[in-house]
RNA sequence: GACUCCGUAGCUCAGCUGGGAGAGCGCUACCUUGACAGGGUAGAGGUCGUUGGUUCGAGCCCAAUCGGAGUCACCA
């Protein structure tokens, strides 16, 4: 065919060529870049940045995917799109990376190379690292505006995060204090509440009894963490506890240590529970903290910040907590003190970062005064300026937390990350807090602790945008943001936060809506982990089938909120989507014969298949518009998916075939103006999912502007919604099922030319049939097709039964009577079930007089429609049996 | 202990504001039809966890219950 010369679409859909080029001809076009341009409606969205030293792993790809689809198509809609890239410094997790390569290809430790050196260290891995994330968003095809890439450590979003610091702290919401913190002894830092996991643990429950001084008695307490005793400083009872009343006051001589110690009496203890005598040790219990304060008790720190324990607990200085818990059970045990060890299930707490058991700890620290920035974000979702969250349920986890919020640790025992603007006077002791340096630097000593990550990740929609500067272009244009999207799992730590310095700094919200998803799991539903080894890297998937595939895979494959399990065979059947998409575009180029867009004239005569395509093709842009704004993408996407290889591929090129084989010049060039037109929209309409492929044969066929990524976004055409022309073709569709039901039936196949009869109803449908009795024969293969109502049907017949039509092929020879008769008494039994049911329904008062009126009109149809079908079935089988 | 989510065809999942169940993969039979055999055509397969309730009508709303997952808070 010499047509094909004009196909630069090699034959084989090759996701690899595609894909390689691609993304630096986008980069080069600068077509995600924010114009900035006024006579646009801005729309921004801020990555949520990656960790600086991580690889990406599929939840990565998920995550930015939508956020691709989302502001991909908002640039087709004619928004000015701003999304924005960036990374995290990521501080425990980057320097514990660091600190393993460092002591893997140096065998140094942070210490040997001291502070600053190890900092200048970092900054050097993360160069390469960065540089690494950037090639896999561009494998992803992740529309990107890389003039304004961001990260948490430079220069203008350190400037933010002073500012805020200071400004917190004037205005007393930042404080110092000594609290008992989440100890990370492996790490060696405090974290927050947030970055413990707890775990249930099969631990021991351990009783001993506490002598009494002066006195034959003894009180009973127990314990998880027999170790902590040598730091008690009380034993608390309740005060209305009649057993232990008269004890109240005394002494106890801790074992051991042989420290005196009060009893002293508390609320706070529960008389049900256990003996009711709680032993105190307030530098390493939050509780006994709080009991400590109340009675003025000394705290006794029995632990170094590496987990071993120090000076204060004498005989087992040096142990590690867990040596020195054996050891210490062995000698209590020994003594007569401990008498009993109890199996006991209970929850302890893990470092997020290292997976070391959480030592609650007494230390100094900085905190957020949680209580009025919360209180402000709650208030914000009772007013109509709330933050949609979408799936709605998540506000509810969201407001729960914040409710019962606690204040918030900040500060970090680490050298990555930003260090805390405080400095203490060296003699004075005196706390400065400002941006810059105390004038006489050599006076004061700077605190050497660097906040949480999360501190400057909470400013990222408005620092990113030149805040503290109000007045910066991009602040100006572009904060609010419009949407952020992540995953369930960081809620707390990020979403809310966001929120509440947002409100607190900008007196905006940072988004308006937020999409939660959720997250990606294995083929057995369990959590990808380097434990597990069962993670799956995005960009192998890539390798194999395609960014295009992936994406499609991971935007349909779940709803909003919902976990996704990762399916190698579900790629797999994307990409053989992809290729469908390939070869039905292969065909349309094969036919365009030179057709450029100026060209495509949809204002002559259209055939019907030709009114029921773009009618469709109305419907889809209807449906994928309005899901893709709704975040439903697996809706949206699945109805292309349909539209597409269902509608287009299979029907509508199928029939395209006859005007485009056909002699009719007029008919031709009609049709393949139909056809470029809807593959045309219907790639622009796939290109936020599937952006590689739909760009490459976006290329290839007629059309005009540099790239798909600035097309316009398809928009419905009321002129080419031809309801009835759709309903013809339906009619259309059924015989032709019927007929290919019949041939299956009794072995007929399509190749073999057969009679046909067709007895319309009505002399409506008589006229559709013979104006549309072209594709009949056509897709039926019929040698000889008869339209007539009295025509006369020879006996030996097949038969079936469309709305408007009654079907027959006589096939004389090919037909078992008996199993024909038995599939037409099946037939009629189903009608006799339909009719019966909608009698049943119309019958029913309740329903006719309550139902919505188009409800029971639809029902009246059904029941004409039906007792015709049925009618017809059983006069055939009459025939049959006669 | 509180709360949330899930339980629909063999498997993985859809099913929008309630009007009588869908897709992909798998399975069966047939088909080298001029874009595609990674394709086409026709099919089999579901008491929508269970029990009540609301409603003319429930996979969808309410209650209870069973099973699975998760979040938060926890008593030493």
């Amino acid at each position: 065919m010499s047509e094909n010369n004009h196909v630069n679409l090699p034959p084989k859909y090759d996701h690899v060529a595609i894909e390689r080029d691609r993304y630096s001809f986008w980069l080069e076009g600068k077509f995600f870049e924010a114009t900035g341009d006024t006579n646009k409606t801005p729309f921004s969205i801020v990555i949520p940045p990656p960790n600086v030293t991580g690889k990406l792993h599929l939840g990565h790809a998920w995550d930015t995917t939508m956020q691709d689809t989302i502001s991909r198509m908002k640039r087709m809609q004619g928004y000015d799109v701003l999304w924005l890239p960036g990374m995290d410094h990521a501080g425990i997790a980057t320097q514990a990376v660091v600190e393993a390569k460092l002591k893997e290809t140096e065998g140094k430790s942070r210490y040997d190379l001291g502070r600053e050196k190890f900092v200048d260290t970092v900054w050097e891995w993360k160069e390469e690292y960065a540089d690494h994330i950037r090639e896999q968003w561009g494998k992803l095809g992740l529309g990107l505006d890389y003039t304004r890439e961001r990260f948490t450590l430079d220069d203008g979003l350190s400037d933010a995060v002073q500012e805020v610091f200071v400004n917190l702290y004037e205005k007393g919401l930042i404080y110092r204090g000594e609290y008992i913190i989440n100890w990370d002894p492996a790490t060696k830092t405090a974290l927050s509440d947030i970055e413990v996991i707890y775990e249930e643990v099969n631990g021991k429950f351990y009783h001993m009894r506490y002598p009494i001084k002066d006195s034959d008695e003894t009180i009973e307490i127990a314990t998880t963490r027999p170790e902590t005793m040598l730091g008690d400083t009380a034993v608390a009872v309740h005060p209305e506890d009649e057993r232990y009343k008269h004890l109240i006051g005394k002494k106890i001589v801790l074992p051991i240590v042989g420290r005196e110690i009060e009893i002293v009496a508390d609320d706070y203890v529960d008389m049900e529970f256990g003996s009711g005598a709680v032993k105190i040790t307030p530098a390493h219990d939050p509780n006994d903290f709080e009991i400590g304060n109340r009675h003025n008790l000394d705290r006794v720190l029995v632990m170094n910040e590496d987990g071993t324990m120090n000076e204060n607990a004498g005989q087992y200085e040096g142990l590690d907590r867990f040596e020195c818990r054996k050891q210490i059970v062995k000698d209590l045990q020994e003594a007569g003190i401990l008498f009993d060890i109890e199996d006991h299930v209970h929850q302890v707490g893990h470092s997020e970062r290292s997976g070391a058991v959480v030592e609650p700890y007494l230390s100094t620290q900085w905190f957020v005064n949680m209580q009025p920035l919360a209180d402000r974000a709650v208030e914000l979702q009772n007013t109509k300026e709330k933050v949609n969250f979408v799936p709605n349920r998540f506000e509810g986890t969201y407001l729960h937390w914040l409710e019962n919020i606690r204040d918030w640790c900040i500060s970090r025992q680490l050298w990555w990350g930003h260090r805390i603007p405080a400095w203490y006077h060296k003699e004075t002791k005196e706390i400065y807090v400002g941006k810059e340096a105390p004038a006489d630097i050599e006076n004061w000593e700077q605190d050497s602790d660097v906040l949480d990550t999360w501190f400057s990740s909470a400013l990222w929609p408005f620092s990113t945008m030149g805040w503290p500067d109000e007045e910066s272009e991009d602040f100006k244009r572009y904060f609010p943001t419009d949407v952020l999207v992540t995953g369930y799992d960081i809620i707390f730590f990020w979403v809310a936060r966001m929120i509440f310095q947002g409100l607190e700094f900008t007196d905006e919200k940072p988004f308006k809506d937020v999409l939660i998803h959720g997250l990606i799991r294995d083929a057995e539903g369990r959590k990808m982990s380097k434990s597990l080894g069962n993670g799956v890297d995005p960009m192998e998937v890539i390798e194999k089938y395609g960014a295009d595939a992936l994406r499609y895979f991971l935007l349909t494959g779940s709803t909003p909120g919902q976990d996704l399990r990762f399916h190698w065979e579900k790629v797999e059947s994307t990409w053989n989507f992809a290729n469908k998409i390939w070869n039905a575009s292969r065909f349309a180029l094969m036919n365009m014969d030179g057709l450029t867009y100026e060209e495509i004239d949809l204002t002559g005569e259209m055939s019907l298949p030709d009114k029921w395509i773009l009618t469709r093709l109305n419907e889809t842009i209807e449906h994928v518009t309005m899901n893709t704004d709704k975040y439903e993408f697996g809706e949206a996407g699945r109805y292309l998916y349909n539209f597409i290889w269902d509608d287009f591929c299979d029907w509508y090129i199928e029939m395209a075939k006859i005007s485009l084989y056909g002699d009719d010049e007029t008919k031709k060039a009609t049709t393949r103006s139909v056809l470029a037109h809807v593959l045309d929209q219907t790639l622009r309409m796939l290109h936020p999912y599937m952006p590689f492929i739909t760009e490459e044969i976006w290329q290839q066929l007629p059309h005009e502007g540099a790239s798909i990524t600035v097309a316009t976004w398809p928009t419905v055409n009321n002129k080419f919604h031809d309801v009835e022309a759709s309903n013809q073709m339906e009619q259309v569709m059924a015989i032709i099922k019927s007929v290919r039901n019949i041939r299956a039936e009794v072995d007929t196949p399509m190749s073999r030319q057969v009679n046909m009869i067709l007895k319309p109803t009505s002399t409506e449908a008589l006229e559709q049939l013979s104006v549309n009795r072209l594709f009949i024969e056509r897709f039926c293969n019929t040698s000889e097709l008869t339209i007539d109502e009295d025509a006369i049907v020879p006996e030996q017949a097949m038969s079936a039964v469309v709305t408007g039509a009654e079907i027959f092929l006589p096939l004389e020879g090919l037909i078992d009577f008996e199993k024909e008769i038995a599939r037409l008494e099946k037939e009629l039994e189903k009608w006799n079930k339909e009719v019966a049911l909608v009698e049943k329904k119309l019958s029913n008062k309740g329903f006719v007089e309550k139902a919505p009126a188009q409800v029971v009109e639809a029902e009246k149809k059904k029941q004409i429609e039906y007792e015709e079908k049925r009618r017809i079935v059983q006069d055939r089988l009459h025939e049959l049996k006669a």
